[in-house]
DNA sequence: GAAATGACGGAGA
DNA sequence: CTCTCCGCCATTT
Protein backbone atom coordinates (compact mmCIF):
# COMPACT_ATOMS: atom_id res chain seq x y z
CA UNK A 1 0.00 0.00 0.00
CA UNK A 2 1.32 3.65 -0.65
CA UNK A 3 1.51 6.17 2.26
CA UNK A 4 -2.04 7.67 2.99
CA UNK A 5 -0.68 11.68 1.61
CA UNK A 6 1.10 10.64 -1.80
CA UNK A 7 1.37 13.28 -4.41
CA UNK A 8 -1.53 12.19 -6.03
CA UNK A 9 -3.97 12.34 -2.89
CA UNK A 10 -2.63 15.98 -2.33
CA UNK A 11 -2.81 16.84 -6.07
CA UNK A 12 -6.43 15.31 -6.07
CA UNK A 13 -7.62 17.75 -3.13
CA UNK A 14 -5.95 20.84 -4.63
CA UNK A 15 -8.22 20.41 -7.73
CA UNK A 16 -11.11 19.53 -5.61
CA UNK A 17 -10.63 23.18 -3.83
CA UNK A 18 -10.44 24.65 -7.26
CA UNK A 19 -13.56 23.22 -8.44
CA UNK A 20 -15.09 24.94 -5.27
CA UNK A 21 -14.19 28.45 -6.09
CA UNK A 22 -17.12 30.20 -7.23
CA UNK A 23 -17.53 32.20 -10.92
CA UNK A 24 -16.90 35.73 -10.44
CA UNK A 25 -14.02 34.95 -7.47
CA UNK A 26 -10.21 34.34 -7.42
CA UNK A 27 -8.25 32.34 -4.74
CA UNK A 28 -4.50 32.70 -4.55
CA UNK A 29 -2.23 29.63 -4.47
CA UNK A 30 -1.55 29.79 -0.79
CA UNK A 31 -5.10 30.13 -0.03
CA UNK A 32 -5.99 27.17 -2.31
CA UNK A 33 -3.49 25.11 -0.09
CA UNK A 34 -4.38 25.73 3.17
CA UNK A 35 -7.91 24.66 1.97
CA UNK A 36 -6.78 21.60 0.81
CA UNK A 37 -4.93 21.09 3.92
CA UNK A 38 -1.37 21.68 2.68
CA UNK A 39 0.06 24.78 4.78
CA UNK A 40 2.53 26.93 2.63
CA UNK A 41 2.00 24.66 0.04
CA UNK A 42 1.44 27.19 -2.95
CA UNK A 43 3.93 26.04 -4.86
CA UNK A 44 2.38 22.93 -5.24
CA UNK A 45 -0.93 24.16 -6.16
CA UNK A 46 1.07 25.61 -9.07
CA UNK A 47 2.34 22.32 -9.91
CA UNK A 48 -1.09 20.62 -9.70
CA UNK A 49 -2.54 22.99 -12.04
CA UNK A 50 0.18 22.72 -14.35
CA UNK A 51 -0.58 19.14 -15.81
CA UNK A 52 -4.76 20.18 -15.70
CA UNK A 53 -5.75 19.78 -19.36
CA UNK A 54 -8.87 18.72 -20.67
CA UNK A 55 -9.72 18.02 -16.45
CA UNK A 56 -12.94 19.90 -15.80
CA UNK A 57 -10.74 22.56 -13.35
CA UNK A 58 -11.48 26.57 -13.23
CA UNK A 59 -7.80 27.08 -12.80
CA UNK A 60 -7.92 30.69 -14.28
CA UNK A 61 -9.60 31.18 -10.67
CA UNK A 62 -6.17 30.74 -9.39
CA UNK A 63 -4.30 33.88 -9.33
CA UNK A 64 -0.85 35.42 -7.12
CA UNK A 65 -1.73 36.59 -3.39
CA UNK A 66 -0.47 40.14 -5.23
CA UNK A 67 -3.65 40.17 -7.83
CA UNK A 68 -1.11 39.70 -10.84
CA UNK A 69 -1.46 36.43 -12.72
CA UNK A 70 1.46 34.00 -12.34
CA UNK A 71 2.12 34.01 -16.00
CA UNK A 72 4.32 36.69 -17.71
CA UNK A 73 2.11 40.01 -18.54
CA UNK A 74 1.05 39.82 -22.51
CA UNK A 75 2.31 36.01 -23.19
CA UNK A 76 -0.34 34.21 -24.63
CA UNK A 77 -1.52 32.16 -21.36
CA UNK A 78 -1.63 34.98 -19.36
CA UNK A 79 -4.33 36.56 -21.82
CA UNK A 80 -6.07 33.07 -21.92
CA UNK A 81 -6.67 33.52 -17.99
CA UNK A 82 -6.94 37.17 -18.63
CA UNK A 83 -9.97 36.91 -20.83
CA UNK A 84 -11.68 33.93 -18.86
CA UNK A 85 -11.86 36.48 -15.72
CA UNK A 86 -12.83 38.62 -17.57
CA UNK A 87 -15.92 36.96 -19.17
CA UNK A 88 -16.63 35.89 -15.41
CA UNK A 89 -16.70 39.79 -14.51
CA UNK A 90 -13.13 39.87 -12.85
CA UNK A 91 -11.64 42.66 -14.50
CA UNK A 92 -7.86 43.86 -14.36
CA UNK A 93 -6.59 47.19 -13.66
CA UNK A 94 -2.98 47.79 -14.93
CA UNK A 95 -2.42 44.06 -14.79
CA UNK A 96 -3.74 43.46 -11.48
CA UNK A 97 -7.08 42.37 -9.71
CA UNK A 98 -8.52 44.64 -6.68
CA UNK A 99 -8.22 41.06 -4.32
CA UNK A 100 -10.25 42.89 -1.69
CA UNK A 101 -13.31 42.84 -4.35
CA UNK A 102 -12.50 39.67 -5.93
CA UNK A 103 -10.67 37.31 -3.38
CA UNK A 104 -13.18 34.40 -2.41
CA UNK A 105 -14.18 34.03 1.33
CA UNK A 106 -15.41 30.82 2.01
CA UNK A 107 -16.61 31.66 5.47
CA UNK A 108 -17.98 34.90 4.17
CA UNK A 109 -20.20 32.93 1.70
CA UNK A 110 -21.18 30.59 4.66
CA UNK A 111 -22.90 33.69 6.21
CA UNK A 112 -24.23 35.21 2.97
CA UNK A 113 -25.92 32.01 2.32
CA UNK A 114 -27.09 30.83 6.10
CA UNK A 115 -27.77 34.22 8.08
CA UNK A 116 -29.28 34.40 11.02
CA UNK A 117 -27.94 31.10 12.21
CA UNK A 118 -26.85 32.29 15.19
CA UNK A 119 -26.12 36.49 14.73
CA UNK A 120 -27.19 38.85 17.97
C1' DG B 1 23.45 12.23 -4.85
C1' DA B 2 23.72 17.74 -5.52
C1' DA B 3 21.96 21.78 -7.67
C1' DA B 4 18.71 24.26 -10.19
C1' DT B 5 13.93 25.27 -11.36
C1' DG B 6 9.25 26.55 -10.92
C1' DA B 7 1.39 28.67 -12.51
C1' DC B 8 4.22 30.85 -4.79
C1' DG B 9 4.42 33.58 -0.31
C1' DG B 10 6.04 36.36 3.29
C1' DA B 11 9.44 39.05 5.78
C1' DG B 12 12.90 42.55 5.55
C1' DA B 13 16.00 46.15 3.63
C1' DC C 1 7.79 50.65 -5.57
C1' DT C 2 12.16 47.38 -6.02
C1' DC C 3 15.34 43.53 -4.72
C1' DT C 4 17.01 39.75 -1.53
C1' DC C 5 16.54 35.84 1.06
C1' DC C 6 14.32 31.87 2.83
C1' DG C 7 10.77 28.11 3.22
C1' DC C 8 8.32 24.92 0.54
C1' DC C 9 8.52 20.38 -2.36
C1' DA C 10 7.95 17.77 -7.01
C1' DT C 11 10.62 17.53 -10.98
C1' DT C 12 14.41 18.16 -13.88
C1' DT C 13 19.18 18.60 -15.02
Amino acid sequence: MPPADSWEARRRRILDRVRDIPAGRVASYGQVAELAGIPRGARQVGRALGGVGDEDVPWHRVVRATGRLAFSPGSRPWRRQRRRLAAEGVLMSDHRIDMQSFRWQPDLDELLWKPSASWD
